[in-house]
DNA sequence: ACTCACGGGACAGCCCGTTCTT
DNA sequence: AAGAACGGGCTGTCCCGTGAGT
């Protein structure tokens, strides 16, 4: 990899923890700085702005989660155990990257008044659902799923009971609530599962 | 009310929804000072750091969401039907304070590094499923609820599917995620309820 | 006493230590209600500003720290002996007011930029010389001190060494500056005293 | 020099006299803005903090008043008449830094709550004991002072008796109680000194 | 590709002083 | 006589960003 490149995802790979806990305003360019050694020159050389900067390196916290999360799920098993198995490592996985779920930090923090990193939330949590919504999709054409289920409505539960779950979880700093959710989960799948499943 | 107290009051209730909106690090006193029309000399007399006025306008959003939430659902109703109701008013409600659920965005905001809000949060947090606890448990005397039910498991999945969902919905601006786990609480719930209550 | 006088008077003595030590840009109002245990209202009846607050202080100070070595010498003694005493006191005394000699203080304090304060500083200067004037006069015609000698000079060197030493003292922490300066005024004194006086 | 240094030299210089004059706590980086032409983040960029800042001004200051002292000092001279060069030109010198004697002006500002100034004070004033002594050991190999005489206390007399009466000048915007400083000394030196001296 | 040097503005908090009320 | 409430300004510090220099 060319020196530039190198140097710019380090940059990233330093200042996504910064981000993650302490969000846009409460991350200062000085303490990436800090961070990853540079000077002001030397990160402005990489990034236009502080904005452009924490754009960047959500999309990289981002991407990191989804990698890990994926490599979690062994390929070639059947949708309903894939899914199965994302909500186990869901539950007890540290997060991807320090300071918690990436996104849900990152919607929060955008939510009023941040357009440009809200519209990165926003895609990546669609590509998130219909990550979600294949899987349900082949759990069903396997005959795992019923077919008469809203494949919307499940992915929205999956995302929904984890993400507020981890809130908690992060509030208590008990992997309780997580643990719940996959029960409560199992519960829901319990009865969108063809007989033939069980 | 002496006059103090109630400048004090019009402080919290208009920093409220700033410090909802743009967290800790993202609203400044001059914000404040702004939105209150008052100087800076007027807003230190009333409390004596930022770190103090971000705890009172917490506290002051949290007591004021609970107290919304908990108007919606009449009293002398079974509690059964009282959770329904609960939900549902969760579901279709505009949030008590502008900005979403102070619980959750001040949970994202404090979670590293502001330990003095991160306390207030979680004795919220703490305080809501035990209230939730309790309806669970009077249902179940109630007749409603089968008695070997988990009431901390029940309590703990309301909150997190309504949570994640909130969050879900905020990012799409959509109201579709919350309408999604009120169906999955139901789910929930029907495989909870004895039969007598179906 | 009345009541207003009295707790003016009660002012004075628990502001002295303050404005002693801080100085007059050192030492804010704030400091000034916490010690007296009065608000800003109290405070501004008596004194219609910090500066003429911190010139009555200075005042206050001064005719302390002069009646406390007055009251050291005493009485009814020969001039020579006073001036001894007065010398002796100075050195093995603490100061009246906690921080050290006010006057000295006063004067590094309001040398550049203060004039009100440099004024009560200089009038009480002039005054501590007169007096130091006179006990060396009156030693002359007491016959202890050789009549040909400058009691300007007398005066000054006293006062000069004394306070030069003090300073030393309070860097250092330790009295032998003052010591020294003892000393010092004793091969002065021996110079100028009348052999009938040795 | 690199420009950095250059910057931060003059700065030192312009700012000296400012702390000199006005103490730390009645000079405001506003002032040392406006005196140097910089800006609040080209300042801050040499010096982390106002207290930094203020120690840095002092020891540049105390070291061009050390300088311009001995300079005023011929080598090559006997160490008796060193001295005398040495009290002459403390006496009719005008002060090195604009305000007084930084040393004086620091130790009574520095007293009571300032420990980081202090101790530079402190360890000037060890230092320049020092070198009194030095010069008056000199003197007594030279044989011009008598073996048997305390140094310790020579040194603190000329100290003390010179920066006493540059307070009272300074008071009194007269140069007479420096002169009468130094008659005192000549008297003094005169008990000292061995008979072939005189 | 990166550091050094700097500008200019914003931030939290403290300051002195006034007015209203009791 | 004194406290409560408030104004408006200033202070030290941090901030993001730019541009010269290496």
């Amino acid at each position: 990899m060319a020196k530039g490149l190198e140097t710019r995802q380090s940059i990233l790979e330093r200042a996504a923890p910064l981000f993650n806990q302490r969000g846009f305003a409460g991350c200062s360019m000085g303490d990436v700085m800090e961070a990853t050694g540079l000077e002001k020159g030397g990160l402005y050389r990489h990034f236009e702005s502080k904005e452009e900067l924490a754009i960047e390196v959500l999309r990289y916290s981002l991407e990191r989660a989804t990698r890990i999360r994926l490599e979690a799920v062994p390929e070639g098993t059947r949708a309903i155990e894939a899914i199965s198995r994302y909500i186990e490592h869901f539950v007890v996985a540290p997060s991807a990257v320090p300071g918690g779920c990436p996104l849900m930090n990152a919607a929060i923090d955008s939510d009023d008044g941040n357009p440009a990193l809200r519209a990165v939330v926003r895609k990546h949590l669609c590509s998130w659902k219909k990550r979600m919504r294949s899987l349900v999709e082949r759990a069903q054409t396997e005959g795992d799923v019923k077919t008469d289920v809203d494949v919307e409505w499940l992915a929205d539960t999956i995302i929904a009971t984890l993400e507020g779950a981890l809130m908690m979880s992060r509030v208590e700093r008990t992997r309780q609530p997580l643990r719940h959710a996959q029960r409560s989960l199992e519960v829901v799948f319990a009865s969108v599962k063809t007989e033939r499943s069980r």
